[in-house]
DNA sequence: TGACTCGAGTTTCCCTGGAAACTATACTAC
DNA sequence: GTAGTATAGTTTCCAGGGAAACTCGAGTCA
């Protein structure tokens, strides 16, 4: 019980007291993990982007940059602040993947026209000649996963996802 | 082009022959991210993992530390062996959970009767009295993104994802 | 019994991301 | 212009997980 206390400071005597209550009145047995779509997203959800990750290790890339550099190559200038907003990763997170890439010759920071200090991101020859390849590891992957669907599952899945993140406007991309 | 060459080095030639190639043959714009229905589940996995957690931190555990104990409650003899099948982490990072459930006095790692070497490992009274908590928030979490879905669409959801786990047969728990 | 091997569990090292402190540039007010 | 403030981006520190080295108890075979 000692550590316990620690847990009790944040909640205080009331879930203390709960949990106590709970032990006394033996509450039913908990659902099982397995009762909960959350569990399940991810149960599914890792596997695939490991085995992405997998496949990109090949290309000594890793998913965030991934994600980096497909979200650079659709845009002419894309600034630091447009790329955290679009992979939802904390301005540092951000920061260290562009290095990274920079690193690897993939990208570059460049300095905007008139000594701004907000920088533009583009893509080296060497990232765009690249990223059709990891693009095609994308679409393996995909379909790796998901080929043996019919279209119309497949459908019916995407457009249940992207109704739950419209639902709740998530914004933030998923990159790990 | 400097760090590329380290990029190459493990498809060798052949991959940068190919990204020249296709560069030089203007490659028609690859999918977008959201192409792929990997990256709708893990756009919608991620927050809802997020949520769970913060959920949790309020109780002083992780998301990792949940399923461990969520495991140990169903049975009553859990070896560290079981534990590490069951969460689909490496015995390394399974140990390292165990070791922060003990600190916190919330499990216990016990000796198998014969002086064996395997370890039974088991909720300590706060463990067993926490849990349910713990359980709540799971299924506040769910019922938080999945609630206004209806009943037959949740049903559907988990069926899809099941499916998905059965055919690939895959194996890991979800746990970060 | 003693040397060897096997394998359960731990520890160490490394990597990545979040939080927050920090740096430095640009803007505002005077 | 200068002081003060806001903010773009970087750096530092910490936590958690994977890989692999390591430890040590338990069998095996001579």
């Amino acid at each position: 019980m000692v550590a316990n206390a620690r847990t009790a400071c944040k909640t205080k005597a009331r879930a203390g007291n709960l949990a106590k209550k709970n032990a006394r009145t033996r509450a039913p047995t908990p659902p099982p993990l397995q009762a909960h779509l959350g569990f399940w997203l991810r149960f599914v959800s890792n596997p695939v982007s490991m085995r992405f990750q997998q496949l990109l290790e090949a290309k000594d890339v890793s998913v965030s940059e991934w994600v980096a550099m497909r979200t650079l190559w659709s845009r002419n200038e894309t600034t630091h602040a447009d790329l955290i907003a679009a992979m939802g990763m904390t301005k540092g997170a951000t920061s260290k993947v562009v290095s990274r890439l920079e690193q690897k010759g993939l990208a570059k920071r460049q300095r905007a026209g008139g000594q701004t200090r907000e920088q533009v991101l583009v893509l080296t020859a060497a990232g765009r000649s690249l990223l059709p390849l990891l693009a095609a590891l994308a679409d393996a992957n995909d379909e790796h996963f998901f080929g043996h669907l019919r279209a119309n599952e497949r459908r019916a899945l995407m457009r249940t996802l992207q109704a739950l993140v419209q639902h709740h406007q998530m914004k933030d991309l998923p990159t790990a």
